[in-house]
DNA sequence: ATTATTGTATTAAGTAATTAGTACAATAAT
DNA sequence: ATTATTGTACTAATTACTTAATACAATAAT
């Protein structure tokens, strides 16, 4: 899997969503272990402190889990995943509608125009 | 209008959103002139220098005009603003309906969604 | 003509994010 | 028992972003 990053925001706060992401398609098993901080900071290309910082506040969040010095694993409360996706989704539809609202395109006409585009955007991404 | 900036961006990045949201929107109207980076800046409380960064940004982009020391003016290329309308809303979409996709909604799936949740997120923007 | 306004530039300082390098304790692997 | 791995913590240095405080030339306003 692929780690880009932008520069119109702190990577770390990348990682996080990034990682939220993988946690919520399955990318990643419920339950268990997780790779650790020097791998994925290797594999992001970020330094480990960077990586620890980002893996730190999904431990705050209940997603990750940790026996001292053992492994983190990902939680295995599948509910809770299920909630995150849910929520995910529910901010990115909230904040979408209302960036188009303030183009002058309100939910009906949003929708008849990611329908229009559909072709568009699937020839672009080509 | 309001200013509001979110800690996990630049702010000068959130001000070049904000005004190419303001220029597209009629807001500001094409050909006029612009108001001063001294006092933008002190609308949106931040440095003179932060503003002055995102209206430069904003000129090399042909959106602002500078006749040396007189005041800025809005680009009178309303085509142009309308393309970049055009443009701000592909991009949105685009990159909405990726994030929904790698969250296990198509299309089709997304648009029932905005559909659906619609009464809600009134609700809450009560 | 004088003053105020405007865009622009400069330097310095402060803060946050990131990197770099290291270290240590606890567990797993051997 | 020894070694490797892992999470975690720490300090220092660097870079980007932001603020602060000026300064100056060109135009507008008076």
């Amino acid at each position: 899997m692929e780690w880009e990053f932008t520069n119109d925001r702190p990577v770390y706060i990348q990682i996080i969503e990034e990682l939220q992401f993988r946690m919520v398609t399955g990318f990643y098993t419920p339950g268990e272990s997780f790779p650790p901080v020097r791998t994925l900071a290797s594999e992001a290309q970020v330094n480990p402190n960077t990586m620890q910082r980002a893996l730190a506040e999904l431990e705050s969040q209940g997603l990750l889990c940790t026996q001292r010095t053992n492994a983190k694993t990902l939680t295995e409360d599948r509910e809770m995943l299920e909630n995150l996706k849910k929520e995910m989704a529910k901010k990115r539809i909230r904040s979408f509608l209302g960036e188009m609202e303030r183009l002058g395109f309100d939910r009906t006409n949003t929708i008849q125009l990611i329908s229009q585009i559909k072709e568009t955007i699937d020839k672009e991404v080509r």
